[in-house]
DNA sequence: GTTGCGGCAGTTGTCATACAGATTATTCTG
DNA sequence: CAGAATAATCTGTATGACAACTGCCGCAAC
């Protein structure tokens, strides 16, 4: 096993079983070389890979620290496993949608503010007036759905979805349709809006629920699920 | 900025926008110096960090790869993500339980084989023998629950909740109650339990759903929500 | 005393060079 | 042609040097 590697696992067990308390800085790159007894080529390919997770920041001229949590690293993690997973199919992404979105519109019923509501409505109207331009379509029809996981409250539904945005247009974009399906998409969206407008958590949910269920069967016709 | 900085950049974009494919090899290090023009510690560091991510693996006397995903990256980076997140709040973490536990009961009833069967039946035993022994008590709890995300087959969810486990152990010992609490517990994981064993999957999902609501308005009960 | 400046020690960022260790391509040999 | 020996290529590590930046201390001016 290459140097590095050790020096990575010494390091990452001591952050992750938390002796090392978040914003400590880690000794120079000096101290360590003679701590672990490599040379600072090692340490310093170690501390990159460590800044790659997210687990350690560095400032020039001042040290390197334990970093506090980064939502955007677990953001790229997603974004680079939907991008590397060549076996992720649109299936598999709309079923994890169906999961995570049908409790994003539970508590956007419950925690969405004035401000969110007035954003989803301006973006139902624009829909509206891009009936014809199917990519400006798609892309709007997915950040309706990205409003309301932002107005959950739960950072992490927002951070997985907004990561996950790029997978979400394509696939809206695959699963296009005729006016009837248009219409559809309008009158359920108008569903789960009117349902958080009022509060209504559980109806939100049904209704988010049925509308990502029926795109689901939709995709299914159009391409036999592949 | 740093050099290696506006190097990660452009080979993360050249990888996330899919123009290389995963398996293929990059430019050897000596190639990129002279693309990019910096020396070789520069491009190393881009590569360590890019690694770190998981969106690259390194080959010795062979090459750099575009990497295929990968779940344990995934794993790590949620887990460091709930080891540094110091105000990760208890109520965030339940919620996204609720989720994604609801939805691997559903699929534990339909793939769970004899095995994990029997191994949720002797955890719900051991729960049985450990009344007295909060912190033990606690352990086998959160157990009984990654036993079932595995159960559902669904790498995924079972990775994911898996990185969360000593969060998961951290709120199940701060959410501690009295002898009417514990039975609470047992009997809705006998329920869980059942739904599995017989194959009804709507049920699971149903159980697990209130076994988990219930667990929720007991910490805010207990905490006010904090 | 307080403020502002300069300089010094410490630290990370980058460059250059060298070689070890592994893999891959090429050539030689039977 | 097959297989072994050899060469070329590539990553891993070590070392030394210097640039660029930060934090701190002392000193001078006010």
């Amino acid at each position: 096993m290459q140097r590095s590697a050790k020096i990575i696992r010494l390091i990452e067990s001591e952050i992750l079983d938390g002796k090392m308390p978040v914003g400590q800085r880690l000794e120079s790159e000096e101290k360590l070389c003679e701590r672990f007894g490599v040379s600072r080529t090692v340490i310093r390919e170690a501390i990159q890979q460590l800044r790659g997770r997210g687990l350690l920041r560095t400032l020039k001229g001042s040290g390197t620290y334990i970093a506090e949590s980064n939502l955007d690293t677990l953001a790229n993690a997603v974004e680079a496993y939907s991008a590397l997973a060549e076996d992720l199919d649109f299936l598999e992404l709309i079923d994890f949608r169906i999961m995570i979105e049908t409790e994003c519109a539970r508590l956007a019923a419950i925690h969405a503010g004035e401000v969110v509501i007035r954003e989803l409505r301006s973006i139902m109207e624009a829909m509206r007036q891009s009936k014809n331009d199917r990519s400006e379509f798609s892309r709007l029809d997915i950040s309706f759905h990205l409003v309301i996981a932002r107005g959950s409250g739960n950072r992490i539904y927002a951070t997985v979805l907004r990561a996950l945005e790029k997978k979400c247009i394509d696939y809206a974009r695959k699963n296009r349709g005729d006016s009837d399906w248009f219409q559809s998409i309008m009158i359920t969206h108008q569903a789960i809006l009117d349902a958080i407008e009022n509060g209504k958590s559980e109806t939100a949910a049904d209704a988010m629920h049925k509308h990502l269920l029926s795109s689901r069967r939709h995709f299914v016709d159009l391409t036999g699920g592949v």
